[in-house]
DNA sequence: GCGACAG
DNA sequence: ATCTTGTCGC
């Protein structure tokens, strides 16, 4: 992907990334500004490993509507900081930034694993990262960081949705992505509506709670990482392919 | 002081 | 994020 030009410094202390969230969430827009034909959806998330410290993010891209794999890259390096609720992006985008500049493509939109706006400074890691590179950006997150929401007006079919409110302010949605199970919560991250976030959201979903996206780099993020051969087959005691799956873990 | 708290 | 078995429901 193309090469940008850095916002500011990572290393910061918790005071002043938070000074710094604050100023930045000003600069995120909240409109639609992405072009009228999306052809490119990339997805990025990150797992990390105890075992050795190391944060692995993984980019995928994917054509829309098709929803077809065209690119998939994982980028590791050392965990910078601790996990502080509010400061996520700070530990996180570094590495996602190194997965994204993997990509041959640049894509026309991307989709992130937690929120956009819906944050108490308003600056999730979907709209951090949305600034940094200046495209358009959603956040989906697994569960609320900030805002309520009215679980009794949510219905239970796919495709339902209800506000997510901070005293009072949208700030983003609990989206039923599948029936019968725990909503996403759809925020803006930068350049797009809350109304057209949803709406890409929905349209990447193929059955599973997370849109294809950010399901597929969930998936690369986790499955390369280092695993403890715990339950690998010993020689004799095996299934019929037992030599196959030997060759799984050299 | 107490509760809440993305990944 | 990660750990971790079974279990409930469409």
């Amino acid at each position: 992907m193309r090469a940008v030009h850095p916002l500011h410094e990572w290393n910061l202390q918790p005071e002043q990334a938070i000074a710094l969230q604050k100023e930045l969430a000003s600069r995120v827009i909240r409109e639609d500004r992405l072009p009228s034909q999306i052809q490119h959806i990339a997805g990025v998330d990150l797992a990390i490993n105890e075992n050795n410290g190391l944060a692995r993010a993984a980019a995928v891209l994917l054509s829309y509507p098709s929803l077809e794999l065209e690119e998939q890259h994982v980028y590791e390096e050392p965990v910078r900081m601790e996990y502080i609720p509010g400061l996520l992006s700070f530990r996180e985008l570094p590495c996602v930034l190194g997965a994204l500049n993997l990509l041959r493509q640049e894509p026309d939109l991307i989709m992130v694993d937690g929120q956009g706006i819906a944050h108490p400074r308003r600056l999730g890691i979907a709209s951090h990262l949305g600034l940094w590179l200046d495209l358009p950006t959603i956040g989906c997150a697994k569960s609320v960081l900030r805002g309520h929401y009215n679980e009794q007006e949510l219905g239970a079919t796919a495709g339902s949705w209800v506000p997510l409110l901070d005293h009072g302010e949208i700030i983003g949605a609990a989206v039923r992505t599948r029936e019968h199970v725990k909503p996403m919560i759809i925020s803006i991250g930068h350049r797009i509506s809350l109304e057209t976030s949803i709406r890409y959201a929905l349209s990447c979903c193929r059955g599973y709670r997370l849109p294809e996206p950010t399901r597929l780099a969930d998936r690369l993020s986790k499955n390369n990482a280092y695993r403890e051969p715990a339950s690998r087959p010993k020689e004799g005691q095996d299934t019929a392919n037992g030599a196959v799956q030997d060759s799984l873990w050299q």
